[in-house]
Formats: structure tokens, C-alpha cells, sequence
DNA sequence: GATGAATGAGTTTTCATTCAT
DNA sequence: TATGAATGAAAACTCATTCAT
């Protein structure tokens, strides 16, 4: 026998986030649809307020859960057990495999950088959920000058920035990237090359000489 | 003599275009409204619909002019007087000023990609302001190898794309950055930073070695 | 005890439907003001969204509404157990009393036809409805024609037309009408001479000799 | 050498006209646009209003040209040099033909009809060209009844309604009658076939016995 | 006589949010 | 916890008409 679909407020809470994560990804904050989340979620849209309050409280949730699951994912990397040249290696290939699988997450900070980071600014949650990413890109640079195969003095978040620029920025802009340079982007082998010219270009910027 | 300010079409065109690309670019083509626009111009709402269509339009019509504008600037660059390092070194420089000096075309680009190029795609004006700079870039690659500078067999467009993922990406998300980093990445210290920062890394995936 | 006159989906369509008629019926469908027609149901426009989709599937909603009514009383005529003559002279007093009393539906008509018949065409409802009727008449000449007194072959449809044509194409047109030949055809006399002359020139067309 | 086609105030009002007619009759007054029908007349919309001063009123003279077009061709007929059976036939077969070929009349009535006939009412000119027509009917019944073909009292304008009203309804209401009957009554033998039954109708209702 | 730029009020439709049950 | 009816403000877009040249 079924179990009674109602009265489950977990259930009722993620249905609402999955939906809203969906909705907000494909139009963007602005052009998310309330009803549609609610329609999405296959619940009624005041639940959606009693849970989450109004509109930018929920893209705020969406915004946080998205930054946990991408962090998760990257602090699941072990990049401590990899040797550094490898650890770049697989910083690079997780940028691309993550935002191929999970576009959303781009699309959601897209979004985002259009609003001026206000719901982050606002999310405490967010705000201290990088100190460790940084420590640990900190910690493979470190071991790879240690071991006389990085350069010395590079600035983590600044090296950050760029790995994420290389990779992100193609895939986040690959529609315009797409439409300007007349080539689609998208397909497997086209993704792969960029992947290798990334790698290229990361482990250059790193390494001696 | 004050010129009198009625019945002008050009520059009644000129003021919506102008008005148009700040409310964009500010709110993103979702978030912009057709009244602040008309506001902005000093125009009847009615006008912007009699010259430009309707909002999509209008915003591809922004689009267009800035794009056209960039290309522009980039061509007044005279890369191929330069040599090859130094166009490089020009290039990159030109990346940080351009989009410092004009954010709003990169919040234009933002929110494009978030209607995933819809305009673009429509815009054979844009689809074909891309060569150019394509050859330009190329010239440049191919002058650095023949200079024995430069590495043999970079792609162009994957090397223009890393280009602007550098510059691009840093100013672009500024704010989920600074947000996240916890540090203001929009003071002029730590935009020279991150330019050195760029320059270091181009230069290192062109160069021989 | 009031009923409270909140929350009550079935009184508020049946309200919006009500003002839609009379809004519709008043200024056909283009003249007619989806304001006006709130306004008439005392509802929120909203409402009239949620409920009826678009002005043009309230205008079917309302038709379709409009078409059952007719028919419906139609039925209840009971023609069946009339004799043919009988038969026939009730119909024409039907079409002048149903018409004169209800002349929201003939400018309904005369709106949708200046619409092509648009929302007829797309509403299934509407085009399944008639062939009961057509039955009926058909079966009221079969009997006069077994009983002698009326003529044979009498294609029902042509017939039904003509019926409605004399009486109907008075009244639907009772302004121009009145306007062109300077009398005043809305009287009770004007519409009983009539509708004397109308029962005489379908019973003409239908009898022997 | 072509005579310039500038400044012609005769032609401009004609081609004015014609396209107001086209757009009136296509949409009905309300759904008329002002900007089309100087479009279509390839004239500068403040031409219509300098020659006809506004809507209302270019529909008030499109409707004064259409009655005249039509009375016009109504007194071609020469009735009176016709037998008086052969003279209903005449009308008849002209109310067809004239409606078929000139379906904007009916459909600028049909919108006349749903305004009240507002315009009509302002008219002098339409409100004194029906007498001439009544009198040609009654010249005719009057003929008839003398040569013991026709019954007698038969009201002229009474019958002029039933004439018009057993055609013109088939033809103005074409498009509901199509869809609530489900067959296409704009096919050439489905318009004769109603013709051939109108003139029985007709014939019927005027002849003795 | 002719052009087309300009206007203001209005029209349909949408949206985030709240209320009553 | 859950439902869906109800709201008011605002969104994009349209229209008849007038003004400046």
C-alpha cells in the first residue's frame, strides 16, 4: 500500500526545490514563474510560501543548495591523495564534467551575476562555504612548489578564478559562443578539444619554466 | 541657439537606443521594462514601438550596436603593427579596459546567454561581424611561430575564447565572486592584480616552452 | 443568513459568464472591454483569466453557452406532439419570442459571423449540437407530407434557413431596417404585423398548391 | 509621361475609400484600423482625417457610397419593363448575385447592425434613398395584383424584408450556418440550390393560391 | 495638398502574493 | 499541513488623433 502523499513536509519542501531549482535555471530569476514552480512541484503555491517565504527567499535556498552540491562534489575530489600535476588534471576535467552534467548551476549564477549577487550577499550559508575550497587549491599549489613542479607565489584565488574562467566561461556562454563563431559548441568533440586546450593552458600557467 | 527638440527621428532613435541599453543592461532583458526605457529616452512609449518593433527587437537592436562597437574598438587595436607579444599583451590589456569602461555589454551578454542567444541567432548583422577578428588573431598566432616565439598550431578561436574567459569571466561575475572571496574585486588594485595575473597566463599558453 | 459571497468558484464563472454576455452581446466581441466585463461581474479581472483562459475563449465559453440555451428551449417546444401546421406556426413564434426576448444572442451571431465564425469553428460543443434539430424539422415535414398538406421534398436545412431568415434577419437587422425605411420596427405592433407575415410566407412555402 | 501623383485630392479620396471599405468590411468598424487603411490607400493617415474628419465618419461615408452603389444597381434592374412574376425573379436572382459579388455591403450592414445603426441614423442621404425602392415594389405587387397573378395586399415593405431576409441571411450568417450544419454553403451549386429555393419562397408568398 | 513624427489614454494580459476554508 | 480562490499593481503593446514641417 501507498504511503498517504500528504502531510510530508520533507517531501513537499524538496519537491519545491527541485522544481524551483528547474524553473529558475531555464528563465533566470526574472523570468522565473511562480506558478510554474508551483505547477512544476505539483504542489499548491502557498506551500511555497509557508516554506519559503516569497520569491527571492526561494532563489536564495535554490542558490545555497546548488553551492553545497557543487562544493560537496569538489571537496569529494581528494584532490590530498593525487599528486599535483594530477590534482590540476582533475580540477580541470571536474570544471567541465560538473557544469556539462549540471548546467543549472551556471545558468543559476548567470542569474545571479545579473542581480548583482544580492541573494548571496544575503546568505551567510554561501559566504562561508569557500574558505575550504580555497585552502585546499592552497594546498596543491603548495605541495607542487614544494616538489619543484609549480612555480612558487601563486595566488590561489586567483588561480582559481582563471581554471574556472577558462572552463565556466565556455560552457556558460557556449550559446553565444555558439551563434558568433558559427560552430556548435556543444557536441561531445568539440567539448573534449576545449577540455584539452584547457588543461593546456592551466598546467602552463602552474608549472616552472 | 538651442536646436528645437521635436520631430527628429534619428535622434529620437539614438535616445531610445541609448535609454534601451542602460535599462538592459542594468536589468537584463527579463528584468527591463519598455516604461523605464521610454522614461530614460525622454521619448513616448509609443515611439520605441513605431522604430524598433517591440522589446525583442529593441533589444537586438542594442545587442547589434554593441557588438558593433567592440569589434570597432578592437579593430582601432592595429594588432599587426605590433609584435606578436606585445599584440598579445595589448589584447588582454584591452579586455580588462573595454569591458571596465563598458560593463554593460557584458550584462547584455549575460542575459543573452541566459535566453540562450535567441537574438543573436536572429541577427545576421552579428553572425557575420566574427571573421575578422578571427584572422586578426590568427595573423597574430601565426606571426609569433614564424617569430619562433610562440608555440606552433594554437586554435585561434579556442585561444580567443581563453583570452576573454580570463578577463572576461573575473569582471562578468564580479559579484558572486567578491561575494563568495569575500574581498571587493572591483577596487583598481585588484583589477591591475588580476590583469598581471591574465597576461602571466596567456603569455604562457602561447609562448614556446 | 447572507451567504457569503466569497470563495465560490461556480458563482463567480457564472457571474463572469453573465457580464460576458452582456458585454459582448452589446458591443460585439471587439467592441466589448475585458474591464468592462469585471467590472459588470463585480470580480477581479484576474478571475476572468484564471477561469475562461483569454477574451477569445470567453467569447466561445459565452457562444457555446448561448447556442445550448437556444436549443434547449427549442426542445422544449415539443413539436412532436403538435400537427405539422402547428408545428411550423409555433417555430415562427419561437424565433419572434426567443429573439425578441433574448436579443443578446442574435448580436452574438451577428459579431461571429463579422469573426468568420472563428470561435464556432474550433468548438466541438457547438457543431454537435444541431443535428437534434434538423431531426425535428425534418420530422415535423415528413408528417405534413404524410398527411397531405404539405408539399414533398423539402430539404429541412433550406427550410430551417428560411424560417430563421424571415423572422430572424427582421430583427437582427431591426436598426438599419428602421433607419432606412423611417419607421419604427421595434414596436408591438410593427413586430406582430410581422410576425403575421412571416407565419403566412412559411406556411406558403411549405403547403400544397 | 505619367501625370504626377501628387496632389489629387479626387483620386486620394477614392483610393481612401476603397480601402476603407476593404478594411471595414474585412474587420467591422471596431476592429478596423485607421493606420491599415492608410496603408492600404498608400496615403499619409493625416489625409483620411483632413478629407474625412474621423472614423465615425469615414465609416458614415463609406456606408453612404455602398447603399448608393447598390440602390444604383437595384434601379438597373428596369423592373417595370418586366412581367411582374419575372420582376420578383429578377430580384431574387439580384439579391444572390449582387451579395455574392459584393460581400463587403453585408458585412459593413452586419457591423452597422451591432453599432445600432448609428451611422445610418446621421445620414440624410441614406435615409432618403429607400423611397424610390419601396415605390418600384409596390409598383410591381401592384401589377401583379392587377393581373390577377399576385394576391393582394401585400405590404411592399413587408415584402421587401422577407425578399431580402430569405437571401441576404443565407449569405451574411454563411459562415455560422456552415459550421452548425457541418457542409460548406459557399460552394457554387449549394448557392444555387438556396437560390432555387428562394424564389420559391418568394413566388409562393405572392402569388394567388 | 502632403508627410510622418509624436502623443496620451487605453487594451489585453501577467504576476507575486494573500485570504478563506 | 494543504487547497485554490481572490487581489492589485504593473507589464507589453495598441489606437485614434494631432502637430510640425
Amino acid at each position: 500500500m501507498e504511503k498517504p502523499a500528504k502531510r510530508n513536509a520533507a517531501r513537499t519542501k524538496a519537491q519545491i526545490l527541485k522544481a524551483a531549482l528547474g524553473e529558475f535555471s531555464e528563465f533566470g530569476y526574472q523570468g522565473a514563474r511562480i506558478d510554474a514552480i508551483a505547477k512544476r512541484a505539483n504542489i499548491n503555491k502557498q506551500m511555497l510560501y509557508h516554506y519559503f517565504g516569497n520569491k527571492d527567499d526561494l532563489f536564495q535556498s535554490v542558490l545555497e543548495q546548488s553551492y553545497e552540491k557543487i562544493r560537496r562534489h569538489e571537496a569529494e575530489l581528494k584532490l590530498a591523495d593525487l599528486d599535483p600535476i594530477e590534482a590540476i588534471q582533475e580540477l580541470v576535467k571536474f570544471g567541465f564534467s560538473y557544469h556539462s552534467k549540471n548546467p543549472e548551476f551556471m545558468r543559476l549564477l548567470n542569474s545571479e551575476n545579473l542581480q548583482r549577487a544580492v541573494h548571496i550577499k544575503k546568505s551567510d550559508k554561501i559566504r562561508h562555504m569557500h574558505k575550504p575550497l580555497v585552502e585546499i587549491i592552497a594546498s596543491v599549489l603548495k605541495r607542487g612548489e614544494a616538489d619543484g613542479v609549480f612555480r612558487s607565489n601563486i595566488d590561489p584565488v586567483q588561480f582559481y578564478i582563471t581554471l574556472v574562467g577558462v572552463t565556466y566561461f565556455y560552457l556558460s556562454n557556449i550559446h553565444t559562443l555558439s551563434a558568433i563563431f558559427d560552430q556548435d559548441m556543444m557536441t561531445k568533440s568539440a567539448i573534449k578539444e576545449r577540455q584539452d586546450h584547457c588543461e593546456e593552458a592551466v598546467l602552463r600557467l602552474v608549472r616552472c619554466q
